[in-house]
DNA sequence: CAGTGGTCTAGACCACCGT
DNA sequence: CGGTGGTCTAGACCACTGA
C-alpha cells in the first residue's frame, strides 16, 4: 500500500485531534501560554467548532489545558499534588493542617448526611465551611458536619458565628480521642456554590473526599471535601506521593 | 409580578435541566428502569438533542446514570466501593487480593516510568497487566512496572509469558521486604485500549491510583490502576468506608 | 432490521474579560 | 468595545445492539 496510513479503524475525529494536540502541547508550548483561539484552531485543523471543543475538553478534563472564559486557553501546569492525610489520623483543625475555617452554621442535616453520621434525622448538626489554598490558588471547599452531641462543651458564647464560632468547634472536638477513620473518594460534579468558589463553572469534576471520623465506635464527624479535578492530584501515604505525569512517549491509542 | 419565578439569573439550559431530570430520576425512576430516548426526552423539554445530551452527560458522570449504544439510558444503581488498600502495607498480589494477573512483558519502560522508577531510562523492566472485577464487572485495570533488578531470582524458565509468568515475577517481589508506600489519585481520561476493556468509550472519566512500593529507600514496583469514575467509589482505610450517596433532599444549585 | 446512543456540522447568540 | 470561551440549535450520518 502507497499510503503510509489511512485513518484505518473508525477514531473519532475529536479523539485523533486530541492526540494531535496533546504531542503539539509538548513539542512547541510550554506552561502558561496561551493557545489560539477556538475558531482559528478548528479551521486549521477543518473541523467544526464542536469538535475542536470536545477535544479541548478531554485536555482539561487531563489537566493539561485551562480554558477560561473572556480570556483564552492556555497550556496547564503539571498538577499540584494535595497532601489528604496519611497513615496518622488527626482530627480537622489539628496543627499543621492545610485548611483555613470559613463559617460555622448549625442546622439540621440533610438525610444522606444524618444518615452517614448514624444520628436521628432530626438532630442538630453543627456544620463547618472550610477552604484549601494550594500555590496561592483556592483548590477544595470542606463542609465538615458535627453532630451538636459530639461536642457538649460547646457554648453559644463562644462565638456567635463566622470563623471565630468554626474555631471553637473545632477546639471542642479536639478534647475528643480521635479512635479511626475512613475515606473515600469518587468523582463527582460541582455544585453552583462549590463551582463559585472553586473559579469553575457549575458541573465541573471534582473529586470528593469523604472521611468518617470515629469516637467509641461512633461517627464524630463528618468530612465532605471537594477538590478541583483539574489541578489537583490527591496524595496518600508517608511522603509527597508519586508523580507520574503525563508521558509523551507513550500513544493515546 | 405574576410570573412565580422566570429562569431568573442566567442557569444554563442544561444545567436546570440536569436538576430536573436528576429530582425525576429520585421520584419517578428506580434502579435498572430504561429511561426514554433521547430524541423523544430533547422532545418532551423542548430543548435540542445535544443540550439534553449536555444534561445526561453530567448525571452519567455523577454515576446516577449508564448509557449503552444500541441499547439506552438506564438508571445506575449507586456506586460500588472498591477497597484501595488501607493502613498496613502489602505487595501487589498478596493473599486477599482483589486483581487478577492477566499478563506480563520486560520492555523499556516509557520515559515517565523510568523516572518514577528512579532507575536509568534504558533498564529493562517488567510490566504485569492485572484486572479486577467487582459485582461481576470489570473496574479496573493496573499496569505493574517491576525494575528487573528488583526480582534477580527471576529465571526465564519460571514461565515464558501470559498470567503464569505474572504470578512468578509477584512470587519474586513478595521475598523483597517492603518498606512503605506512597499512593495518589487523580482524574484522567481513559487511553483507547483501557477503555475497550473497561467496556466504556475512549475518553471516559477514570480515576489513577498510583501507588509506589519501596525497599531499602528505593523504588521497587510501581502500580498504576486505573479505575471506571462513573460506577467506583475508592475507599481507604480501615473499614468499607463512608457511604454518602445522592441526597434527594440538597439542591444542586 | 429498526432503534439506540455517538459523532459531526454550520451556524447563532450570550456572558465574560481586558483594554 | 472587540475578542474569548460557553451555550444552544436543527439537522445529518454513523456504529452498535437486539429482535
Amino acid at each position: 500500500m502507497g499510503t503510509t496510513q489511512l485513518d484505518s479503524v473508525q477514531e473519532p475525529k475529536y479523539w485523533h485531534l486530541r492526540t494531535v494536540l496533546s504531542e503539539a502541547l509538548d513539542s512547541e508550548f510550554s506552561v502558561g501560554e496561551i493557545l489560539p483561539n477556538e475558531r482559528d484552531l478548528a479551521a486549521r485543523f477543518g473541523v467544526a467548532r464542536a469538535t475542536l471543543r470536545q477535544a479541548l475538553e478531554q485536555l482539561e478534563l487531563e489537566g493539561r489545558l485551562q480554558r477560561r472564559r473572556g480570556v483564552g486557553t492556555t497550556v496547564a501546569p503539571p498538577r499540584v499534588g494535595v497532601a489528604v492525610g496519611g497513615e496518622q489520623h488527626s482530627w480537622p483543625g489539628a496543627a499543621g493542617d492545610a485548611w483555613q475555617a470559613v463559617d460555622c452554621a448549625q442546622e439540621i442535616p440533610a438525610a444522606a448526611v444524618a444518615a452517614a453520621l448514624e444520628t436521628g434525622a432530626d438532630e442538630p448538626v453543627h456544620t463547618v465551611r472550610r477552604s484549601r489554598m494550594s500555590g496561592g490558588q483556592l483548590v477544595a471547599t470542606e463542609l465538615l458536619h458535627i453532630p451538636a452531641a459530639s461536642v457538649p462543651g460547646l457554648t453559644a458564647i463562644d462565638a456567635p458565628s463566622g470563623a471565630a464560632r468554626a474555631r471553637a468547634v473545632l477546639r471542642e472536638l479536639h478534647r475528643l480521642d480521635l479512635e479511626g477513620q475512613d475515606r473515600a473518594v469518587e468523582l463527582g460534579s460541582a455544585r453552583a456554590d462549590d463551582a463559585r468558589e472553586l473559579d469553575r463553572l457549575p458541573g465541573s469534576p471534582v473529586l470528593v473526599v469523604t472521611t468518617r471520623f470515629t469516637v467509641e465506635g461512633r461517627t464524630a464527624a463528618l468530612s465532605v471535601a471537594t477538590y478541583r479535578a483539574d489541578t489537583c492530584r490527591l496524595t496518600f501515604g508517608d511522603s509527597a506521593g508519586v508523580e507520574i505525569h503525563h508521558d509523551p512517549a507513550r500513544r493515546a491509542s
